[in-house]
DNA sequence: TATATCTAGTCAAACGTTTGATGTTTGTGC
DNA sequence: GCACAAACATCAAACGTTTGACTAGATATA
């Protein structure tokens, strides 16, 4: 293929007709324009010389693109949240709409050149996906076809697909109480991301309805969390309250930390405590030992709604009146949940207990 | 900004002048065409309204799009790769290009269809980039104006960037070497990839560098290799082959599951065993502890160098006669690489040899 | 026979932009 | 008072496609 292609005229002069005749046969609008004959004369034409419409050449006559622009916040370039790309190119592509992805910084005048560019593309609609979570800041001109999907503008104008914080890490929690544990510590973020300030509120409901001990004390709040605090945490958690026969981590980077401690511990995981999470990398997830049961965020049915949505205020059948939308994440259930330990016995490992209760005592 | 905008008529009307003179004004090539004042008055209404040209109508006049489509195979989806697609982006950017951005599953009839698309739309050319090093199954179409990332198609006709595999891995095998290490183990791919063919013959070759010791009985080859392989290789090799004081690992994900067996077996890293790998994947490299020495695929240089040829072929300027080009990863530093610890001694902590003997006697 | 209908096509305008060719003032030199 | 140029601006065609209006001939209907 030569990225210069043929035009409707090398067509129609190939096949001996009007250039009109072969857009209307090409396009199937011509029914019965012309004897079957000429029809098949310049489907064979087209095919010999490898004809593909022009798309801005149609547009412009059309007045309309039949694209999308994909307004990415990194999402593209973390590991987070890639799968919400695919399902957004899957769903608009079986929509027989294009996807014009432009991939940005999370900044406002980043993401205000981006949506200047879509506009310059005449694109029809913009979906603005975020790789976490949050609100984001917005330039002033925004376009009227708009929806947002793992995030939020100020205002609540616009359609929004987010995860449901609260519902999903309920069913981690869910599954802790169910199995009978009461000892339960949390490792959350202190920034207010929604994730971070929903997921402790969260805990404080299952705790409510479980009746975990000490559940106020038992929540360790850090700002800018990352594995390294998982680390520390768990190892604070295990030392100052061997009582603890659960940890609930806001993501699995803090897992992580955690696993290694509670390994450096020779605390085993799930016979001395349980562990659960939220995120499902399956980097993470999948390569710890045991596995991790975390809950999967709805990347695939954000981007999968979002362009549904998209699509549906652009063709202007959009009857929802909703504009905030939660989708429930789904809990992945593999072995770092089990019952409690015996309330009497210490997390730490009977033929280990004594190395560790020297570094114990220090 | 509503995605209708105002057209050059418009503020031709606004400004009280032709269309023609509003475009020489905005683009800048009517020197002298007009006076001042007129200049002036054309740029406000412009302002005013908001005007940003067509591009349809523009590159339908100008048959230039001075759009790029980048075909990712898996790119944004996977963890892996992302930073490629923002190197390539804001390469195409500050080269005053667009991208058309298609993200495909790896399949032949996928990226056909794609690339069709691409040609609709008028791309100047085409970059095609995989979320990890490997031999792309092509259509028989194929675009003139084709460079390839991190993959590469059957013929080698075409520009081709992807990670010096040998001089990458040699790095981190050479910090062993240098450290003083002689003992050193290797889990490395089976299945024939590039990146697998390289690096086992690169270990082959820090072998004899080195010097090291029975350096074929230490290579441990799986297929499709996991962390859990990194695991169970690292059981197998420190419980019957006690005198290794290295382990070089595949990728960074089979170093979780050696940090996991090594951790299970209290030998410290890197006190008693040194690890190093590859990929530096930010969330395994960076989220273990002791920090992971791994060395960091080219990604960003990638995308950069394989947009500049690609819009240097369009522009027909490329005077660069090689085709096939080798970037080197950084060696990234972090705490998993020390001196190896003395020949007599055992990798077991001194303090946990007891209980973990009984282990190995299973 | 005159008219309507059908078949098999063509014509031409339009989408919004760019740009070489062309036009209309105004001012200057002789 | 006239030629001529500079200064300022417009005209019109073209990019490739789509589609309503049109046509010429053939066949059917009244």
């Amino acid at each position: 293929m030569n990225l210069k292609t043929a035009k409707l005229a090398d067509v129609a002069k190939a096949a001996g007709v009007s250039t009109s005749l072969v857009s209307l046969v090409l396009s199937g609008k011509g029914a019965n324009r012309c004897s079957e004959e000429t029809e098949a004369r310049i489907k064979a034409a087209a095919l010999e010389l490898g004809y593909r419409a022009n798309r801005l050449a149609r547009s412009l006559k059309e007045q309309q693109t039949r694209t999308i622009g994909l307004l990415s916040i990194e999402v593209a370039t973390s590991p987070y949240a890639g799968e919400m790309l695919m399902a957004a190119q899957r769903t608009a592509r079986s929509h027989d709409y294009d996807l014009f992805f432009v991939e940005v910084e999370n900044s406002a005048k980043s993401i205000g050149e981006a949506l200047e560019l879509m506009a310059e593309h005449q694109v029809v609609g913009v979906l603005i996906a975020a790789f976490f979570h949050h609100e984001i800041e917005l330039p002033e001109r925004l376009p009227s076809n708009l929806v947002f999907a793992n995030c939020f503008g100020s205002s609540g104008d616009y359609p929004t697909y987010v995860p449901a914080e609260t519902a999903s890490f309920m069913q981690s929690l869910k599954m802790l109480g169910i199995s009978g544990h009461q000892n339960v510590a949390l490792i959350m973020e202190k920034l207010p991301w929604p994730a971070a300030v929903a997921r402790t509120e969260t805990f404080r409901l299952a705790a409510q309805q479980f009746e975990w001990i000490d559940s106020e004390k038992r929540m360790h709040l850090y700002e800018d969390l990352n594995s390294d605090h998982g680390y520390e945490a768990a190892m604070k958690i295990m030392l100052e309250d061997p009582s603890v026969t659960a940890i609930a981590c806001y993501n699995d980077r803090v897992a992580m930390g955690v696993y290694q401690a509670l390994n450096e511990l020779r605390i085993s995981i799930p016979s001395q405590v349980s562990v659960v999470a939220f995120d499902d990398l399956e980097l993470i997830s999948g390569g710890l030992r045991p596995g991790l049961t975390t809950v999967r965020l709805p990347h695939y049915q954000m981007g999968r709604e979002a362009v549904e949505r998209l699509i549906r205020i652009c063709e202007e059948r959009d009857e929802e009146t909703q504009k905030l939308v939660e989708i429930r994440g789904e809990l992945v259930v593999r072995d770092s949940v089990s019952v409690p330990r015996p309330a009497t016995e210490s997390p730490f490992e009977t033929s280990l207990s004594a190395p560790l209760q020297e570094k114990e005592e220090k």
